[in-house]
DNA sequence: TTATCAGTTGAACAATCATTCAACTGATCA
DNA sequence: TGATCAGTTGAATGATTGTTCAACTGATAA
C-alpha cells in the first residue's frame, strides 16, 4: 500500500528499483521526447520524404512535385501542408504558380543524414 | 499524345519540363527514401521514443521499462518487437528478466540528434 | 467580365497502427 | 511436480492518417 507511488500502470513489482530511479532521473523530459517523436513522425512517409529529396535538389511548385513523385496535386499539396505546419519547407507565390524549397540547410542536413544512414545499414548486410 | 511518359497521375501540364528532368535525375533513388521514411517512421512514435531514451542512459528489463513509462508490459513488448524488427534495440536474456539495450552508438547519436534539433527549434521561439 | 489553370481545402473512405485483453511460453523456486 | 512471475503473442478495438473526390480560391489572359 505504502509502496509504488508513479506505477500504476505497471503490471507487476518493480524489479531493479535504482535502475528506474536512476533512469528517472536521467531521461530526457517527456515534453521534449514527444516532440521528437513529432518531428521524426513527420519525415517518416515516403510520399513527404521524397518531396523533400525532390526539394534538396532545388525549388520546385507543385506541379512539378506532382510530375516527378507522378501523384495528384491534391495529394502533394496536401502533404505539403503538413510539411509547411512543420516548419520543414516554405513558399513564394510567382503569378499561378507556388515554388516549395526546403526551410533551411538543417533541414537538407537531416535528409542526407538518413540517406547516408540507410546506405551504412545497407552496406553491412554484404 | 506524344508528350509526358511519365506523368500518368499529374492532373496537369507539366509547366518546367527541365526542372522535373534535372530533378528526376538528381534525387535519390526511390527505394532508398522508402528505405530512410521506414527508419525514421520507427522512431516517429512518442512510446518508441521514450523507450529509446530511457536505453539511452543503460540497459533495462521489460519491467523497468514498464515501470518508467508506466505503461503496460504487453504494450512495451509490442513496441520492442517493432524496434528490434528495426535493429535499433539488441537484448539479452538473464534468468526471468530480459535485458534490452540500444543496438548501437549509431542509434544514441541520431536520438542525441533529434533532441538537438527539438531543442535549438524551441530556442528559436524566443 | 469570363474562362482557364495552379493550388488549396474539407469530407469521406480505406488502410495503418498503438493499446488492451487474454492466453500462452519459459525460467525460477518451493 | 506445481506455483509464480517476466515476458511474448495474436486477435480485437479504437484512433490516426494518407489519398481521393469535389468544390473552392486566386491569379492570369482573352
Amino acid at each position: 500500500m505504502d509502496i509504488h507511488d508513479h506505477a500504476l500502470m505497471c503490471d507487476c513489482d518493480v524489479i531493479h528499483d535504482d535502475a528506474v530511479k536512476r533512469t528517472l532521473q536521467n531521461i530526457e523530459d517527456t515534453d521534449t521526447l514527444f516532440a521528437v517523436s513529432d518531428f521524426l513522425k513527420v519525415m517518416g512517409d515516403s510520399t513527404r520524404m521524397r518531396i523533400l529529396a525532390a526539394l534538396d535538389t532545388g525549388e520546385l511548385c507543385v506541379c512539378d512535385l506532382s510530375a516527378v513523385l507522378d501523384m495528384s496535386k491534391s495529394a502533394i499539396s496536401h502533404q505539403l501542408k503538413t510539411l509547411k505546419d512543420a516548419c520543414l519547407v516554405k513558399f513564394r507565390r510567382e503569378g499561378k504558380n507556388v515554388y516549395y524549397s526546403l526551410e533551411d540547410e538543417h533541414v537538407s542536413t537531416i535528409i542526407e543524414m538518413g540517406i547516408e544512414h540507410v546506405k551504412e545499414k545497407a552496406g553491412e548486410l554484404s
